[in-house]
DNA sequence: CTACTTTCTCCTCCTCCAGGACAAAGGTGG
DNA sequence: CCACCTTTGTCCTGGAGGAGGAGAAAGTAG
């Protein structure tokens, strides 16, 4: 089951192996092109790599005017594991060195089982996919957790949502399980770096990733790296207050933003609303499942229901409030809008685009793109890999 | 009047510069314990630092049990010019190399008079220190302007306070006139250099810089390095709403913190209370100048009057509802307020805190220091020294 | 078939740098 | 005062890292 995957012996195999990774197969002239080293030195690292297996020749590309170059690509046979947990469902997906989606299961699951059945149930998911022949072993896993992680040790900490979860040495139970080297993060933080590896972040080095799931959070990039804070705790907004002496919230104090919206809020606001009689679509689909869901108010709204459009609206517009302080804050250079708000999606966004070009600076707003993850359910799983990767492909 | 000062060849003496820069003279054994390199690489970069000029051997030290060791030092006769330029008032102090301060002027200055006028006092400031014989010429200048700066150029963007300086190129400007290298950023950002360098942020990392003065900015700083933004606005907060539909603001919104709190807002206040008859120690003091400043509110508070209590207070706890959002969303290891503040000191202090405390998510706070700046008005003219000096010891 | 381009390999030379040997210069205890 | 220790600094050698030229290999264009 342990396989030994090799580690790159320096910086420069690193720098190669990510620029594969990123740019897929190429030769060895375009590498040099993309690399400060000589055709020597880049040919030694090369024949190095090759001989760990970390990297294959893979025939002639096509000649571009002269001699035909070897393409150079990652091994084939590498695996990552990317599980993003999130409060109501798991996702589990394999992909190749490159980061591509080879097979994604989701299940929906209930972060306060406890770690222990969260993990044999991903360990099952992951065994199914294996079954399923897209992978024999797994090279690096990463793993997803809807609460702050002490992301050194890969130990939750103080996780408001997940209380049997504090402290539960995740990285090191799932290394154990899977026999290969484990990365553990929040959840949110994977998911802005699946946006920036395979979706709309591409290209953007500082920008804020927006989830709004059962919960809201947000991911930091700095610098194309993630911030994550003195306790592993940045970019927790849910709770930030939005209203002085306002509704109360779960967390014990009032007003704060997740009293107002997100997937429990607006559960909770559209079955008051079907209750009290004033949306009948709301009130016929609450008859019909005993409850609502999120996702019943973005089918309401699909379908022209005033009340859910409203609900959506409003929400967007508390979002917005808090996210229009951030961008005064930190400047980004692009926010995305994430999670599992499809559906939501356009209306939200309208609520949330005005408020924020409303209320922060000119400057800050000027040229600040605010826009949907364009990943949906895989950008947590591309995230999660990418991170196990980016360890991998650094110097052992 | 044009200095050549040398540059650092490569990383390895940028490192021995800035050892020495903070941690003052030392031996070539105590330097060797500090970076990773041989005792032979060490003297061959020592050496030649030698050769350039830019350090200097300086007689023996103690022996320590053997042989008495050499002490290497920054060349005493480098000096940097650090420039503080506020809303309504210009700093200009000269340090040495380890960024003490061998002099420093204060003068009143209104920064709406425009760069040239701005500069103009600013060179004739540095002309008198000059004068004085605490130095001879500049190896190097940091300037900070109260706005958003275009860093790599060095070029104020779209100023809110000062609209004059809009593209004004005020690297290039003084470079001419200092005949030295500058380096420009926004007057927040070096100060909170300044305290990371010699004040209270000595050890921390990711802390934020709350500048209250004129206007309300903010410094942040991530793994020891200014975070700016995409156009170099990040840390605006001045205009972060904190109230829907509030009082009208200068930059024309309405509830921006700055309407509430800052210099401005508070002598505002000040004066409207002492019209209405609220307080007769400010009346009394509006009678005698004919206005009020932040700094009367401050005596009056530190009199006892309770109007001027109240507002501040008041404006800590609406500064602390910033603050707290701030604090959830970025998880700092230390909050410093600063700015000119003295005064109002613990009684801001103590609102601010009280607001965070209350607000902010428990994890974030949990081991939060909130402490005032502990440089006062040096922390910006050692900051801007210190980004000068960043910038000459690194590689050429 | 010739001329040219691109890709890749091989070889030489130089610099970087670690670590051992050793010299210099002090202290300590008899 | 001398033998022996510690600390500091210098010198030397060998090995690894790396740049760049020469040229072979393998293609295209005419």
């Amino acid at each position: 089951m342990r396989r030994m995957t090799a580690r790159p012996a320096n910086a420069h195999q690193a720098r190669l192996l990510r620029l594969l990774r990123d740019g897929g197969p190429n030769s060895r002239a375009q590498l040099g092109d993309q690399v400060e080293l000589s055709r020597s030195k880049l040919a030694v690292e090369i024949d190095r790599l090759l001989q760990t297996g970390l990297v294959v020749a893979d025939g002639l590309a096509a000649s571009r005017g002269g001699r035909r170059s070897h393409n150079i690509r990652l091994a084939p046979s590498l695996r990552f594991l990317g599980v993003d947990i999130g409060a109501t469902s798991i996702d589990v997906a394999v992909t190749n060195a490159e980061l591509e989606v080879l097979g994604h299961l989701t299940q929906p699951m209930d972060v306060r089982e406890g770690p222990v059945a969260v993990f044999e149930q991903a360990l099952a998911m992951a065994a199914k996919l294996r079954a399923s022949g897209v992978a024999e072993g797994f090279d690096g896993a990463g793993i997803g957790v809807p609460g702050p992680v002490r992301f050194p040790e890969g130990v939750p900490v103080a996780p408001p949502i997940m209380p049997g979860w504090d402290g539960f040495p995740v990285r090191e139970a799932l290394s154990q399980e899977l026999g290969c080297p484990v990365m553990v993060d929040n959840d949110v933080n994977i998911m802005a770096q699946g946006e920036q590896h395979a979706g709309v972040a591409r290209a953007v080095r500082d920008f804020l990733y927006v989830k709004i799931g059962t919960g809201i959070g947000c991911g930091i990039l700095v610098g194309g790296e993630v911030y994550r804070g003195t306790n592993g705790s940045a970019g927790d907004i849910g709770h930030i207050q939005v209203e002085v002496d306002g509704r109360p919230c779960a967390c014990g104090n009032r007003g704060c933003l997740e009293a107002y919206f997100g997937g429990s809020a607006l559960a909770r606001d559209a079955e008051n609303a079907a209750r009290e009689g004033r949306s009948a679509q709301l009130a016929a689909r609450l008859e019909e499942t005993g409850e609502l869901e999120a996702k019943d108010v973005a089918v309401a709204a699909t379908a022209g229901d005033a009340v859910a459009l409203d609900l959506i609206r409003e929400g967007g517009t508390r979002t917005g409030q808090v996210i229009a302080g951030l961008v005064s804050f930190f400047n980004p250079g692009l926010v995305v809008i994430g999670g599992g708000v499809t559906g939501l999606g356009h209306t939200l966004l309208a609520a949330i685009r005005t408020q924020v070009y409303r209320q922060s600076l000119p400057l800050a707003t000027g040229n600040l793109p605010i826009v949907l993850g364009e990943l949906g359910p895989t950008a947590g799983v591309i995230g999660a890999a990418r991170l196990t990767s980016d360890h991998l492909f650094s110097p052992a």
